[in-house]
DNA sequence: AAAATACTGAAGTATCCACTTGACAATTTG
DNA sequence: CAAATTGTCAAGTGGATACTTCAGTATTTT
């Protein structure tokens, strides 16, 4: 029927998840810790860690380990393979209207 | 910590599953009805009748009966939300690079 | 009217998944 | 060094969910 994309599927199921998406939330705010998403969101920092280690998998969410320190951060990847998703499933007269400011955006960019 | 969306919700929950996204996919080429839906994706008719009512309740799918038989097509509302959930997701930067493409699509429109 | 078609509804099942607890490792602080 | 902080790993649990089957309803066809 259709060739399946792993990486849409792990985009997808990651943000399928509310607290998930109330990372993605605070972590477009400020990069923080993953203590501190616990505390924030009520939950286990094990269950924090399971969170990220899913964000990061689809992109959406980058991690860096300084000491004993684990700091998040979005990570634009994510975003943009999710627009384009968007992009490539709406109807052809949709994209129709869209191509006009695509292209409108695209002689800017020279 | 955040004002939850019912909306949201049911949107990335709706698209978090492959099945339903093979649907939105099919249907993005033509409309169809539930019998032919099940046939293609290889599950019973109920189960498309599931999913139906998870997209429709989405907004990524409406639908109509006549007669016996259910069209199923692409309903924009769900992709036009989908799209404004990501642009209100990306970092301050990115947000900056994109105004552009916005005011010049914005201009257009009138 | 009888048979076939297209779907709907209730109920069950098996798997997945978000979260927990508890034990441990590594780093920082006092 | 001892204690506190920050995170990781393994295993378990309860609830959601993607299916199914079976029974029924409405519509179309013959």
């Amino acid at each position: 029927m259709k060739k399946k994309d792993p990486a849409i599927d792990r985009l997808f199921h990651a943000l399928g998840d509310p607290t998930r998406r109330a990372i993605v939330d605070r972590l477009g705010h400020a990069p923080t810790s993953a203590t501190r998403l616990a505390e924030w969101l009520g939950v286990t920092v094990t269950a924090v860690g399971q969170h990220l280690q899913i964000l990061e998998d689809a992109g959406l969410v980058s991690t860096e380990k300084l000491g004993r320190v684990r700091t998040c951060s979005i990570h634009h990847a994510g975003f943009d393979r999710l627009e384009q998703w968007i992009r490539d499933h709406r109807t052809s007269w949709e994209r129709r209207l869209e191509r006009l400011a695509d292209l409108l955006a695209e002689s800017d960019k020279d």
